[in-house]
DNA sequence: GATTGATTTGAACGATCGTTCAGTTATTAT
DNA sequence: ATAATAACTGAACGATCGTTCAAATCAATC
């Protein structure tokens, strides 16, 4: 019989998917080629093929991985009903989230424009429903006379793209702590809403 | 003698910078070729070496022109001793000159890495003047005691990325106008800051 | 040890890449 | 007209691209 444990592929998948990511993050989607890729590896480049139907297969995994991965975390929290609870908690998880992961941020941000169509709108969507989960928060604590701000939509966008931001400047090993800097952030926050008291 | 006055090059060197522009926006610096430039101009890809040492100097005469006028605009401005009158200034300036530059937008956040690290650098530079101006417009705000904010820089880095985040989503043939954009985002700033006064 | 099938190699496919350059064309000044 | 030169062509350079596939290699099972 053929192997059933023990196989390579247990190591060489991930070790092709993670390779894919750090190369696509520092050069570029369309300026690394396949063999770079298998080169660090340690594979030839035919060997990829056993793993992704094509290189746009893996862009693509790499993107809608980042994306389920964060809808699921998010839905494993456990939300407060308070508005303001709500926020801090969102902003928390959300600087947490893209903090230790940097390259996928950046591809995900980046390679949009290098799906096909087809994947273009399954990454969209998933990425609108990550906006809608602030989105509500802020409703509803417009609706509590808590929040004072016009607009929850433009307001989440606002706040998306400010904690987004951070993941270009923030360095774990610098001398801002990932403590203060979601302090910071929290109060930056809170007073956007329109909301005074102490974080 | 030679051509001096009608001469192609003053259409076809603009050409070549407005057309590598979009297919750099669109497809990324790394996926469009020479010939693909060459071809939307309506000329060879040999041609293109008249205007242009590389095409990385192509690449960076757009980083650096954008980045110039970026630092030329603001230094036009009559800038308030106000510091929210001065904040409200670069929140406009800043939404009205990236909105009607997407393209430019974009790959100057996109294509950094594809810079030589000379010319790298010098972006890096241009780029931290311009957040300069904002944190002194912050620091001020705070030592005058009226911005309620610890850090300026932080802060700075928030605002910049939450107003050039505007570009991802806004259109200017949208229903909202590009007024109401700028006066929600100047209460946001203004609330971001802990000034609760009307915009 | 033989069998089986997962895994990988290594060569090959046609296409395209950035760049160079001798030669051609186009335009103006004389 | 002719001379001068800016502007451009078109072919060529070696290198590299994504992808395919028959053949070789490997390890687990019998």
């Amino acid at each position: 019989m053929a192997r059933k444990t023990g196989s390579h592929s247990e190591i060489t998948g991930p070790k092709i998917k993670q390779t894919a990511l750090e190369l696509f993050a520092r050069y570029g989607f369309a300026a690394v080629s396949m063999r770079k890729i298998a080169s660090e590896v340690g594979v030839q480049a035919g060997a990829i093929y056993n793993y992704t139907p094509d290189k746009q297969g893996l862009l693509f995994d790499l993107l809608f991985g980042h994306m389920e991965d964060l809808l699921t975390s998010w839905h494993l929290q456990n939300v407060s009903q308070d508005p303001i609870a709500a926020l801090d908690h969102f902003v928390g998880f959300h600087l947490d989230f893209h903090i230790c992961r940097p390259n996928l941020v950046f591809i995900s941000y980046m390679e949009l424009r290098n799906l096909n169509p087809n994947n273009f709108m399954i990454i969209e969507d998933l990425r609108g429903n990550y906006e809608n989960i602030i989105c509500e928060i802020i409703t509803k604590g417009i609706s509590d006379g808590i929040f004072k701000v016009k607009d929850p939509k433009i307001t989440s966008f606002a706040i998306i793209a400010m904690l987004t931001g951070v993941v270009d400047w923030f360095r774990s090993d610098g001398v801002l702590t990932e403590y203060d800097l979601k302090q910071h952030y929290s109060i930056l926050t809170r007073q956007m809403l329109g909301v005074n008291g102490p974080a």
